[in-house]
DNA sequence: CTTGACCTTCCAGTGGTGGGAACCCCCATC
DNA sequence: GATGGGGGTTCCCACCACTGGAAGGTCAAG
């Protein structure tokens, strides 16, 4: 398989593979011409890949799980755990934002947002 | 004053002052030995800047904001609408983020964590 | 033989800092 | 006068995870 190929069957981007392949994610063979020989294996550690990546796992730690992926002897537990600090990081940045948006929107709710100057947006960042 | 003093007192780290000159943001005087000299109020544009930051809102937004709080007759359905589309933007993000959540936490959930190979986390990933 | 779609490598840029080097300036103390 | 310490300055590199683009090699079709 070929580049663009496998970038379509495993739904990530060529120049995203590429990097992966740069970084040691994975480890696709070559062609006498110079030309990525990508094995099902390679497509499917992509894939998987793509899936830890849009559940907003770090590069780092897809390589983590990526290791225990292949590891037949691995423990769940240490999945789990990876899974867990995730999670926890995904839950505060959740409550960041929350926290904004309930600030903000109360903001907006009080801004009149006619033409007039008065603004409690700017008096409330202006301090 | 001087970069420290303003850091302090404005809640911006000095490197990020001095960013934010170099983009632009401010344009405090300089000192005939080549400190620069921040007046009060370079001082309050950086509060300014340092709560809308906090907001979420893009270093582009926070140059928007800034120009309509220093125009006294501006219309405050300009920031208004620049505060909605960030409203909107972090609701988006909020959505993804709980929509990630909700799948990791069903994964840990049924994730047994122990010792066994058999781990829902990684069949998931696998596909 | 040409065209055009691939593929390759390499370099630069993103956003918003943070870290650190190398150097200047000012004040206090010995 | 020397020295030390704590400011300040500029400049460049690193981060994260890509993304875009240039310059050039390769391949299949017409």
């Amino acid at each position: 398989m070929n580049i663009s190929d496998v970038a379509k069957r495993a739904g990530v981007p060529a120049k995203t593979i590429r990097y992966y392949e740069e970084i040691g994610l994975i480890k696709p063979l070559r062609d006498g011409n110079g030309y990525r020989a990508f094995r099902d294996s390679d497509m499917h550690k992509l894939a998987f890949l793509g899936r830890a990546r849009a559940l907003g796992f770090t590069i780092e730690n897809c390589r983590a799980l990526l290791a225990l992926w292949e590891d037949k002897s691995r423990a769940s537990a240490d999945v789990r755990s990876i899974a867990k600090d995730h999670l926890k990081q995904i839950e505060a940045k959740i409550a960041d934002l929350t926290a904004m948006r309930d600030t903000l929107s109360d903001l907006v709710r009080t801004c009149a947002g006619d033409n007039r100057a008065d603004c409690p947006i700017l008096s409330s960042l202006g301090g």
